[in-house]
DNA sequence: GGTACTCACCTTAGCTGC
DNA sequence: GACCGCAGCTAAGGTGAG
């Protein structure tokens, strides 16, 4: 899709087409999420700082973002897809590849295939996308930035909509591209290329694969030699097991003490334990992240005997790593992941819960493992019906209440102060 | 001096068991 | 008992994508 956060908002605001519009964090401590193309001849473009993007293009709109929103869209895309081929594979919100190889004598060749597309999802939801059409994933995602609107100084200009790569001109098409086109060369893969003399595709398919992997390593080093000379062989894959599930959260202010920082590592918890029951898994390893003022970041990990999915369990596994960092030069974000899945040790339902619920009354004694398990699962039930703002961990509610986490719920900063929260 | 969130994958190092 | 090589696991950090 082509600047998708922007083109959906500018379907609510159809007064600011034409303009520099960017959707993202509207705090100080926010990004840019999506540019129009309008704002990118400025220099603006995703996850670029908020303040950043100010400063280059004061005049533009800044929208905060409303994930659940995108979310619905993005959905009504996939439908489109899901009725030229079974064979998706969702990259991103407004990103998928397809496998079209089965639609071929049904629909046409691959590039009617791709006009098609264009035209449903023009029709479906008043958007435009791009679609590149290759022999291979990594040339198609290339052939699709090709095929996108070109924003330059002087003007935007049309992109062409579709661009195909046929079998024996894939070389024709990648070697003149710059190096940073292939997938895995970011900043730091790009400063080691530029040392070998590598600017281009082609350049980097005239080393030697051995100066590759000795420069990168060698999965990495293979890998990229690989897509130099247009190879990739990976599949299109339609189900793809999540490997791991985190939130992480940028605070408007920094937190320096302990107790702060529990009451943030309980509402993280709560929120990735829920993600994992619905998952109906629960994680071995946990992961917490602590970024502090300075932006220096460190992972503290643990791997646990068996898995666990409440947040009860996640907090007392990973509190003992969040007490061993002091916090007084300040902590600006607080992330809590779970990976290394398999099925909860102790695995409760729901109608266990109303059996057990004519029991005998509690002692004062701690909760069990269990009768923590039943009580998340009755929060789950509850936010079911009535939304996740709810309910929620009373060892998480600080000065302002309750802040549940939702995913995307902050995806770009938090909000800033006084400011409609995003999605609202 | 400013840099979000989520997920995947890789590298390196250390430890353990055989 | 000491040592080596290897595999497997864990921990921490880094890189990259969208």
């Amino acid at each position: 899709m082509d600047a998708f956060y922007v083109s959906v908002e500018l379907l609510r605001r159809p007064e600011l087409r034409g303009k520099p519009v960017v959707v993202g964090g509207t705090g100080a401590r926010g990004v840019i999420a999506a540019a129009s193309y309008e704002a990118r001849r400025f220099g603006v473009h995703s996850a670029m700082p908020s303040s950043t993007a100010r400063r280059v293009c004061p005049h533009a709109v800044f929208l905060p973002g409303d994930h659940e929103r995108y979310a619905e869209v993005s959905a009504q895309v996939h439908e489109v897809f899901r009725s030229v081929t079974p064979f998706i594979e969702p990259l991103a919100l407004d990103e998928a590849f397809l496998d079209v190889s089965g639609a071929l004598r049904l629909l046409g060749e691959a590039d009617e295939i791709a006009h098609h597309l264009r035209r449903e999802v023009k029709a479906r939801t008043e958007l435009t996308c791009s679609v590149g059409v290759a022999p291979n994933k990594f040339l198609a995602k290339l052939a699709s930035v090709a095929a996108k609107p070109v924003a330059a100084p002087d003007g935007v200009r049309e992109g062409k909509g579709v661009v195909v790569v046929r079998p024996g001109e894939e070389l024709a098409f990648l070697h003149p591209l710059p190096v940073t086109a292939l997938w895995g060369v970011g900043p730091a893969t790009l400063e080691r290329l530029t040392r070998l003399g590598v600017r281009t595709v082609r350049d980097l398919a005239g080393l030697d694969e051995r100066t590759l992997v000795a420069a990168l390593g060698a999965a990495h080093g293979r890998h990229v030699y690989q897509l130099a000379w247009g190879k990739d062989d990976r599949p299109v894959e339609v189900d793809r097991a999540i490997k791991s599930i985190g939130h992480e959260e940028t605070f408007a202010t920094d937190r320096d003490t302990v107790e702060e920082l529990r009451r943030e590592l309980t509402r993280l918890a709560d929120a990735v334990a829920a993600r994992l029951r619905a998952h109906h898994t629960g994680a071995r390893t946990l992961t917490l992240k602590v970024r502090f003022a300075g932006f220096h970041t460190i992972t503290r990990s643990v791997t646990l005997p068996s898995p666990v999915a409440t947040a009860h369990s996640i907090v007392e596994a990973v509190m003992p790593l969040l007490a061993a960092i002091d916090p007084s030069p300040g902590v600006r974000l607080l992330g809590v992941s779970g990976a290394n899945f398999g099925e909860p040790a102790e695995q409760l339902t729901l109608t266990d819960l109303l059996a057990d619920a004519s029991g005998e009354p509690n002692e004062a004694r701690p909760a069990s493992a269990a009768e923590w398990q039943a009580a998340e699962l009755t929060m789950d039930a509850i936010r079911s019906r009535f939304g996740t703002t709810a309910i929620g961990p009373a060892s998480a509610v600080g000065a302002g209440g309750l802040r549940p986490v939702r995913k995307g719920g902050q995806q770009w900063g938090p909000d800033a102060p006084g400011a409609p929260p995003s999605g609202a």
